[in-house]
DNA sequence: AAAAATTTTTACCATTTGGTAAATCCACGA
DNA sequence: TCGTGGATTTACCAAATGGTAAAAATTTTT
């Protein structure tokens, strides 16, 4: 076998895999890295603790793993900002898209929400290497369109961190929104007409 | 002794209190209930373990007393919207006091959202009957501005839960916005120019 | 079917961690 | 200054936790 390639996984490899980082995401997203254990992970997987340690390294290249999968995802969203459409409707329909994401994937909103908390420790790289180039390149975008005046006079730095957070706190203070709305009620429609005025009054200024 | 007294705490017994307390918020804030240990404390308030447990019940009860006192500093931005005053100037003074506080007490902020994040568990409670009675009369107060004309047609739980997303964004996610911005660049001038804007033109439409 | 490779389990281990008991130290009032 | 109660340290412990070695079971290949 030629020195450097690695063996192609099994169909047993794929699935395991797949079932731990499922298990794991649920896990770190819901306790954090250091409140997780691979014991909870194990059982959440339905697989013994020893065979998870067969399948990856450690509790850090679980954890490792997952962040980085999900990177790309989480940037998916801002990398469809589309230089050549409407600026008023393409950052709306961004805002849009980060509320989806925050309702359809609240595990990987809160995983990434306990990183940072913590000071990124694990993922500080990867932000560096991927987030701060894609957000310095739409900043530019955005920057562009305010110069030809086709968008008030704002920061898109703030911006976007404004949508990130508005967005972003329906899934990572749930408990909290839940808690004050009632638990009959479903935050997300509310929330997408209140975002669209929010954004909407600031960016046809 | 008369009998449900409890004898008065000595000097040493409070200054040792509150420095454990706050040895406590630095570490909790910074790796959250499971992540921090009671050595890690004990290093940082310069005592011993046991002698910490002298002054505390446990961990639980040193995170618990956190939680407690900090949720009355969290909600007086709050109570201060004053149902006299000019709507949209009451609540954009509101969101300049929240901010404040993101800068002021980052610490306050991260243990806040740690606990949110991981379902409130610990403080569940005290959410229910502190925040949620003064959040469901502060909506109430600007759901009558708006029936009065005074303010446009918007939910106020939704503005509510924009104005803590956006505000306390800068203390959580700090590691991501320094990161972004450049760490010789302070955040919060931008933010407050930024967040006044914002929450100006949805509330003047 | 036998051999080879992969997957899973069993039985551990070392370290960390929250917590305790008891001895010791020390501040302070009589 | 001496005694007393509060404060602190020393020396532990039991449980939890991340991880490992090796045997056993299972799947795949020949």
């Amino acid at each position: 076998m030629p020195d450097g390639t690695v063996k192609k996984p099994s169909r047993i490899q794929k699935r395991n895999r797949r079932v731990i980082l499922d298990a794991a995401l649920e896990v770190f997203s819901r306790h954090g890295y250091r409140g997780a254990t691979l014991d909870q992970i194990a059982a959440e997987a339905g697989l013994s603790k020893p065979n998870i340690l067969y399948y990856f390294d450690g509790k850090d290249d679980i954890h490792v793993t997952l962040l980085s999968r999900l990177m790309q995802t989480w940037l998916d969203p801002l990398v469809e900002l589309d230089p050549q459409g409407d600026p008023v409707e393409e950052i709306l329909a961004y805002v849009q898209r980060k509320l989806d994401m925050a309702q359809e994937l609240p595990r990987e909103s809160r995983l990434f929400a306990n990183e940072i908390l913590q000071g990124a420790p694990r993922i500080a790289p990867e932000l560096d290497a991927a987030l701060k180039p894609l957000f310095d390149e739409k900043c530019a975008l955005i920057a562009g369109w305010i110069a030809e005046g086709r968008l008030p006079q704002i920061d898109p730095r703030h911006l976007i961190f404004s949508i990130w957070a508005t967005t972003q706190h329906y899934a990572d203070f749930e408990s909290q929104v839940t808690l004050l709305l009632g638990p009959g009620e479903n935050p997300y429609e509310g929330a997408a007409a209140h975002l669209d005025a929010l954004f909407r009054n600031l960016l046809k200024t």
